[in-house]
DNA sequence: TAACCTACCAAACACTTGTTAGGGAAGGGA
DNA sequence: TCCCTTCCCTAACAAGTGTTTGGTAGGTTA
């Protein structure tokens, strides 16, 4: 059941599109989705507004295989993390690790994830970014909750509260994160983990 | 030199504007600036879209003064506290608190700076939102490094990565927190501040 | 009563938006 | 040579946008 142009009979080469896809993702993480115009998209890659239509089906449609294409390779890399059998804190910084490697390889799908999915995730055409919420909470509450059980993790905070910490902490470093710049994802995924597990303050 | 409805003569109540202020600013962090409409924002206040404009100068005007109120009393608040003379740790703890009352007291205007600060910031309109910024980072990175020559807080750490870890995990609490919520400004605060110095982690 | 002011409505304006329909240039295969 | 496919352009459409203009109900003041 293909997604797009099923009803025309006109073949875009899967190569330009994924082109496109990138430029229009760097558009909507600078400008945001509804202030980007798809006029804007196409003078960015050097085309006119009627032209995307050849290659996609709507504007919003754009916006969905940017979303999930994104998503779905997050959770390639989490379910491999989540199926290792690792302990809680292993798992945490594993997956703190893959989430900064994701933020990598795709800044702007994460940036666009980071302002649009509250309200997108109303939309019934975007209900999966509601079942990949749930599935994140899950599995990160669940690896936090067994670290308190193991007492890796400290039993006198609010775990929800926990959660949401070390959730948002890692995700907005897609707002200032620059591929290529003075830090590898791994090293900053080293510093995050450092901060989150022992605090910044000195030991006494 | 008034801000607005210089040109005309008349005088809205500024308890009337007020209460707009208040639905459009939950409005805009709903639904992000670009997509509401001055016709949603007139709908949830009961009455018709030319009706706002008895009231404002225009849609970017009713922004604009969100922001601006928001800001002038956030300065306020960290104003007072930098001059208080604390040490590092306290000011920390100090600014923290304060920010966590600020999004408490203006959830709606936080949540909008979040999502729509970045790319307002290149209008010369919201050219206060550069200085803000960069006020801000010379607040919070400075008794930052403060602490690092003092030896409260540690010296292997990236100290920019430090800046806007502290900084994020604060103002994205305003993406989630709700007024009247299970825990006070106060208590959240307490608890981010306890993670944030300290970590997560069982000491051994 | 008359004049006035506040706060809104009704109706339209110019413009931008996403989207569509038809056409054409370039190149490869028969 | 002719045809076909790929990829884009030209030109328009209808809907929705922020905004303006003129009017008016209801209360306050003189």
């Amino acid at each position: 059941m293909p997604k797009q142009n099923d009803s025309k009979n006109v073949t875009p080469s899967p190569a330009r599109r994924g082109e496109l896809l990138a430029t229009a993702a760097e558009v909507f993480a600078a400008q945001g989705y509804n202030a980007t115009t798809v006029r804007k998209i196409a003078d960015e890659a050097g085309m006119l507004a009627g032209s995307l239509y050849y290659h996609f089906d709507s504007k919003e449609s754009i916006l969905d295989e940017i979303l999930s294409t994104f998503l779905d390779e997050l959770w390639q890399g989490y379910d491999e993390v989540l199926a290792a059998g690792l302990g809680p804190r292993e798992t945490i910084e594993a997956l703190v690790t893959e989430s900064f490697r994701e933020i990598d390889r795709h800044r702007a799908a994460v940036a666009i994830y980071q302002k649009e999915s509250r309200h997108l995730a109303k939309q019934e055409r975007f209900a999966y970014l509601v079942e990949s919420q749930q599935k994140f909470e899950k599995a990160w509450l669940g690896t936090l909750e067994r670290g308190v059980a193991a007492q890796v993790f400290r039993s006198d905070l609010d775990i929800r509260l926990t959660y949401r910490f070390v959730r948002d902490t890692v995700w907005v470093a897609a707002s200032w994160y620059r591929p290529g710049g003075q830090h590898s994802p791994e090293e900053i995924a080293r510093q995050y983990l450092s901060m989150v597990l022992d605090g910044i303050a000195v030991r006494t």
